[in-house]
DNA sequence: GCAAGGTC
């Protein structure tokens, strides 16, 4: 069998669908994987790389005091299988195989991607021959072409791309453990480090920099209106910008009529028709219609995944001479563009249009195959017809325009206006996206007086540099080579993702900001794309091998270790000026109370808002735990309290946004305030102005300060804290209803919890306790179901039997062994007989009686008389014998409270019976025996 | 828990 592997699924299928020619290929899916096979050969495609590098075992533990995040330098590295399925089918496979060709892109990462399925055959079958087919575009011409002259992998080509992942790897991993153990940070807030990463962040932070440093200079521009047969002209000084408003003045003030014109130009530009499009260019022209990088990427893939453009992940600006241009006209004749393709085919220029990078991996973007726009809705139908216009607009000639620039006096002052008439639009009737401003103006003759209708001097000021849009900074990105075609989208995605920069244009934050100066001072080699340009040539110095990949990696390793010099030794400055800086990202504004700064505290799974003057201030607000997402500051400030806005964030679920801190602060109390009957408009208002603004707040209050926060008596005070106490009681049980629904009641599509709850309260149910004495037809109304409901109920009565019963001062080591005993509710402490329940539970009579004691007067109830354990334990002596008492029948007769000789002798043989099941004419004949 | 690179 001849085993074919190539770099993905689309292209094993394809290169199957070449090869087989006129013959049947048989698609087989095993699991999720799919292999193609016809005569004797199987083709079956990689996912990428199917294998990565990662640290030999032993280093996973950051804060090891042994793996240190230096260690990671010289530690070992091993490739371990990322999808396990494909490894396994390759390797079923190439047992059988006694041919293998590796059919991965051709490139770099190809040739290494290739390597590694070479590594994974070799590892199973020692001595199968592999080979290599290189095609720079999967039509059938080069397959043909490439599997008609197959030849070797090329080892020096993998070996350049080893050398990146491990250089990669130990550069990033190290890094990000240091400066995020440097600045005591885990979890979802590492601060992670990357050689593309590292360098993007400093230029979005740099930028920053600029504007904020940025001092505006003042400027004039000096200009005036004329007209001619009813067309207004503007014409603008020649100077162009003044910095001296004085020399704009005097401009101004000689500027006169008549306005003569002194000389006209004419001539012609050519207005280039636009060139193929790579990733890069179509995420530039996609972000014109307003997609973000990431999405326009994300609905490429899905057009490409369907067949209706070539493969978007692409770095060539050039159509390969294979590329059937003709063949794709036709495919799209009869669809919405038919009239637009009818005029290219007319009117094409004699050579497409071409880029300035010509690459062998894959052709530019271009239409797969024809789509309607009822097929592709709504945005994949907005980026489909951008692919095939720039199509067309790259087959179309060039546009022309006629320009006029018209020179005039006035007073001596020079003036100037210019024109542009679109003569011959030419590609621009099939690629309307840019807007071709064109200014037409009047017919002059030179030596012609005009009318000046005013002058205008205009203060104008210099402008910052702009902050980096998406698209913008991916430009730049693959100008300095950062990143590659595949990954520059998602660099930006990560640094979003990591909380280093926001917003589009991006802007960094305070995190993003004292990484990058924490690095520009200590390891400035991470963060500028230098280390990308020389990696790059020392991967081209092994690609010719010239050097080694030990020897590159080994350099790299020497740069490391003297960067970790570095870092090392200032590690505690480095730590503590990432905390510092970062500190201000929680700070939210100044506390109502002492004027300090409020700042949002995390700690473990809660969460709240203090004051930096605790604890000589105690002011603080209480916030939901983290569960319901991580308390972040946003930029929105209240204008009332000018506090910043807070948010909850959490993976996986919207948004909470509470807004200012303490405005929700005051809504959420006002119900809870009304609650307490003591509480007037009055005492609310002069409690708000001394910001005490919680229930919480009072109940903790001590009178003689509330009398006279509140304006009341001591004795009024009392109550109000009491109230507020009791209040805070009711909320707490209710919260504790809350918690038990949500654990029991699912929440279903109609129903949220919040709304279960509403109508419950609606009820008069506010606790666990009035839940338990609850109709179910009540649970019913408010959407429980009568499973849920039978559910409920029961697990509510237990919990308050259990309630009552510590209530009354039962303690919990013996609650368990009651409850252990299926003795659980109050009732049966007070009616079964104290022996039985002794038995039962294997207590001491007497610390049962105590118990049962406790309920019975907790719940006002008759208290039973007292048995002692001497009596008890004589009691069951003599019973076991009597003749025909064993263990079983004196168990059951204690039920009855039958525990000795004298309560069986008085026992009434009837009662006796119905209660313990045992027949009365067996009880009358016991009562016979006893001696 | 870390990078960057493939692909989905």
């Amino acid at each position: 069998m001849h085993l074919i592997i190539a770099e993905k699924n689309i292209s094993a299928n394809r290169i199957a669908g070449i090869l087989a020619g006129d013959e049947k290929v048989r698609a087989v899916k095993d699991g999720s994987v799919s292999t193609y096979s016809f005569d004797t050969k199987t083709v079956v495609g990689l996912k990428g790389h199917v294998v990565e590098v990662d640290f030999e075992p032993g280093y996973t533990n950051w804060r090891s005091t042994v793996h240190t995040p230096r260690s990671l330098i010289d530690a070992g590295t091993v490739k371990k299988p990322t999808e396990k399925k494909i490894v396994g089918l390759i390797q079923k496979l190439a047992k059988k195989a006694d041919l293998v060709t590796i059919a991965t892109d051709y490139d770099t990462e190809g040739e290494l991607i290739g390597k590694e399925a070479y590594e994974l055959v070799r590892a199973v079958n020692k001595d199968v021959p592999v080979n290599r087919a290189r095609f720079s575009a999967i039509t059938p011409q080069e397959i043909r072409q490439a599997f008609a002259n197959l030849t070797e992998i090329d080892f020096a080509l993998a070996a350049a791309g080893e050398a990146r992942q491990t250089i990669d790897l130990m550069w990033g991993a190290s890094l990000t453990r240091f400066i995020s153990i440097a600045a005591k940070r885990g979890g979802t807030n590492i601060l992670s480090v990357g050689r593309v990463q590292s360098p993007t962040l400093a230029m979005i932070v740099e930028r920053e920099k600029e504007i904020e440093s940025f001092v505006p200079e003042t400027y004039w521009m000096l200009s005036l209106a004329t007209e001619k047969d009813g067309t207004a002209v503007e014409a603008r000084h020649t100077h162009g910008k003044f910095d001296d408003h004085a020399e704009a003045l005097a401009a101004e003030e000689r500027t006169r009529e008549p306005l003569t014109v002194t000389a006209i130009k004419e001539g012609q530009k050519t207005d280039r028709a636009p060139t193929p499009l790579d990733t890069t260019s179509f995420i530039v022209a996609a972000s014109r219609l307003g997609f973000s990088a990431a999405n326009a990427m994300r609905i490429a893939e899905d057009l490409y995944m369907n067949g209706y453009i070539s493969y978007p992940r692409t770095d060539n600006t050039v159509y390969p001479k294979s590329l059937n241009l003709n063949g794709i006209l036709q495919t799209l004749r009869g669809t919405d563009f038919d009239k637009d393709v009818a005029w290219v085919e007319k009117n094409r220029r004699p050579v497409p249009t071409r880029g300035k990078k010509e690459t062998t991996d894959h052709p530019p973007i271009h239409p797969a195959g024809a789509a309607t726009r009822q097929a592709l809705a709504g945005d994949r139908w907005k980026i489909y017809e951008l692919v095939v216009r720039r199509f067309l607009a790259t087959l179309s000639p060039d546009a022309t325009w006629a320009t006029i620039k018209c020179t005039f006096d006035a007073g001596g002052e020079p003036y100037t206006a210019t024109g542009g008439r679109l003569i011959d639009p030419g590609w621009r009737r099939v690629y309307p996206y840019s807007e071709a401003k064109e200014n037409i103006l009047p017919t002059f003759t030179v030596g012609e007086r005009l009318p000046i209708h005013g002058i205008q001097l205009e203060e104008k000021q210099t402008q910052p540099p702009p902050r980096y849009s998406q698209s913008k900074l991916i430009q730049v990105m693959e100008e300095l080579g950062l990143g590659t075609k595949s990954t520059r989208h998602e660099v930006i995605g990560k640094l979003v993702s990591r909380r280093y920069v926001q917003g589009n244009p991006l802007r960094p934050t305070l995190v993003g900001r004292a990484v990058t100066d924490a690095l520009d001072n200590h390891a400035d080699t991470i963060t500028e794309p230098e280390m990308t340009r020389t990696l790059e040539e020392h991967m081209q110095l092994i690609k010719e091998q010239q050097r080694t990949r030990e020897d590159v990696i080994t350099e790299s390793r020497e740069m490391l270790h003297r960067v970790f010099d570095e870092l090392e030794a200032h590690e505690q400055e480095i730590g503590g000026e990432i905390m510092e800086q970062t500190a201000e990202e929680h700070t939210l504004g100044p506390c109502p109370v002492c004027g300090e700064d409020l700042r949002i505290r995390h700690t473990g799974a809660s969460q709240f808002i203090g004051c930096t003057g605790y604890p000589d201030c105690r002011f603080n607000i209480s916030l939901p735990g983290s569960m319901w997402g991580r308390a972040i500051r946003v930029e929105e400030v209240c204008s009332e309290h000018t506090l910043a806005h807070v948010r909850l964030i959490r993976k996986g679920a919207p948004p909470w946004n509470i807004g200012c801190p303490l405005c929700s602060h005051i809504k959420s109390n006002v119900e809870a305030l009304g609650m307490m009957p003591g509480m007037t408009d009055d005492i609310r208002e002069r409690l708000r102005a001394r910001h005490i603004y919680a229930v919480y707040d009072i109940a903790g209050m001590k009178p003689e300060a509330l009398a006279e926060a509140a304006g009341v008596t001591e004795t009024e005070a009392e109550m109000l804290i009491a109230e507020a106490g009791e209040v805070l009681n009711v909320l707490r049980r209710r919260s504790e209803l809350r918690k038990f629904l949500r654990k029991i009641v699912p929440p279903r599509r109609g129903r949220s919890h919040a709304k279960i709850f509403a109508k419950l309260l609606d009820e008069g149910i506010g606790d666990i306790r009035s839940l338990s004495g609850a109709r179910a037809s009540t649970l019913k109304k408010a959407g429980i179901s009568e499973a849920e409901a039978e559910e409920l109920l029961t697990t509510s009565r237990e919990i308050c039997h259990e309630r009552t019963l510590k209530e009354a001062g039962v303690p919990a080591v013996s609650l368990k062994k009651y409850r252990e005993a299926g003795i659980t509710s109050p009732d049966a402490f007070c009616l079964l007989p104290i022996p039985y329940l002794a038995s039962r539970t294997g207590l001491n009579p007497e610390t049962v009686y105590k118990h049962v004691e406790k309920v019975c007067e907790h719940l006002d109830r008759p208290v039973p008389l007292k048995i002692t354990k001497g009596s008890y334990e004589r009691g069951r002596e003599d019973l076991l014998a009597v003749p025909g008492i064993g263990e079983t029948t004196l168990e059951k007769l204690l039920l009855a409270g039958i525990y000795d000789k004298a309560t069986l002798r008085n026992a009434d043989p009837d009662q006796t019976a119905a209660i313990t099941g045992i027949p009365a004419a067996t009880i009358r004949t016991l009562i016979a025996n006893l001696t």
